[in-house]
DNA sequence: CAAGCAAGCATGTTCGAAAATCCAGCCGCT
DNA sequence: AGCGGCTGGATTTTCGAACATGCTTGCTTG
């Protein structure tokens, strides 16, 4: 079962293959089409992506430091295994740089960012409105749309650190999230909760949407940690 | 005047050709043989590493997330920009994470972790006694020994998140270093801070040896940023 | 003379053939 | 049976030729 059909049409703008094959592999591992831990053979890369040996290899090296995949000499490249150790781990400091960060963009953020944390939150909320049946049929939609908006949320802040390395964290937070919900029912909606946070970041209660933010990505990991059995691996032992 | 002549001999153990480029090109920018900014031209990467296309682009593509170069669709590979707001950003995140994980090493570290510790401060004191001059001449010795130092100091952190970070930002704080020393004569040593951060560490004062590896980073930095218009690239107006 | 265009060159990007390496299974020996 | 070495096939790694793109220069035209 491949995780897509050949030479997906271009519904992204990138204007390199390379960057194509990126952003497709690094959403196939953290959807958990390549399972933690599977290796990645260049024969069926070839053949999913389309694409050359070589251009393969570009998109895996960048994946290399973002800790998604691992290399060993000759043995080729692995998806980087799960551990409820590990989801803790970059857990706690994935609620600190969202915290800092949506504190900082509270207090900087202009009109413009504003404008995009409300429509970022009407295309989310469009979605959760639908019934569990529907979410369940465009999860790459509300993918996408949860992510603009945890985005938005903190765009204003100044610091490009906080922000790259937070997107760092998210990435792994959403593997976490995604693979754990291929072994268990889709859960309720967290509208509500997005709709508080976003509320206390318009009303420029900066602390306060620091506060909602770390509690509902807390109890987001919580909720994984307490499914993990399922979907960990066992320790090596 | 090339970083290095062509296929250095192999002092590194790199099993493989592209890991062995990837480090070589990532200290020949973080000490300003390529000059932030500057173009990476693959002629004359490879002329300078003997390494085929594919495999100076595997190298590149590594060093795109970490921050250390750019890349524009159809327009090549550049080393990333720096500023003085660059340089506050990062250190102000990276003289956190080394505070926090030097405190956690201190109270997690055993006997293995002080052997080491105490042979990397060795290493480097031994460096650090030496006259101006002839830290001059082997200052790519005291660098090896200097990260060293600092690894060893944080190595007992148990949090391989905050371990991966601190790597990160500790690379652009060295590029920084660096490429301000190319500009103004080489500093005093910084024996005793790091004597007496080595000695609270092995006292498992934590917290002590936490203020003091936070202080001599921020020193550090502030060194830099005032030495900075010497160096600092004018800005695009 | 300025604006626009086109040709030519410099450079970036992609791809898969060829070499290197690893591994599983087989064989012979103790 | 257990151990060590060997071989063939599977896989990874490296490399640069071939193609694509962007930039400069110099010509043409209004």
């Amino acid at each position: 079962m491949p995780p897509r059909p050949l030479p997906r049409p271009a519904e992204n703008d990138a204007v390199l293959v390379s960057q194509d094959v990126l952003s497709r592999l690094k959403g196939d591992i953290l959807d958990g089409h390549f399972a933690p831990g599977a290796r990645l053979r260049f024969a069926e890369l070839q053949r999913l992506y389309g694409a050359g040996i070589g251009t393969l290899r570009e998109a895996l090296s960048h994946l290399l430091p973002e800790g998604l995949v691992e290399l060993d000499a000759n043995r080729g490249f692995r998806v980087a295994a799960i551990s409820a150790e590990d989801l803790r781990d970059v857990s706690d400091l994935h609620v600190e740089f969202e915290q800092r960060a949506i504190v900082q963009s509270v207090r900087h953020g202009g009109e413009a960012w504003e404008s995009g944390l409300v429509l970022a939150f009407h295309r989310l909320a469009r979605i959760e409105r639908l019934t569990r049946e529907e979410r369940k049929q465009r999860s790459s939609e509300w993918l996408a749309a949860h992510r603009d908006f945890h985005r938005a949320l903190v765009a204003a802040c100044p610091s490009r650190w906080l922000l790259r390395l937070r997107a760092q964290t998210f990435d792994h937070m959403e593997r976490y999230r995604l693979v754990s919900q291929r072994h268990r029912p889709l859960g309720p909606s967290k509208r509500a909760e997005h709709e508080a946070i976003q509320a206390a970041a318009l009303a420029r209660k900066a602390e306060l949407a620091g506060e909602l933010l770390a509690a509902h990505l807390r109890e987001t990991t919580e909720t994984v940690l307490r499914h993990a059995p399922q979907f960990m691996p066992p320790p090596p032992g």
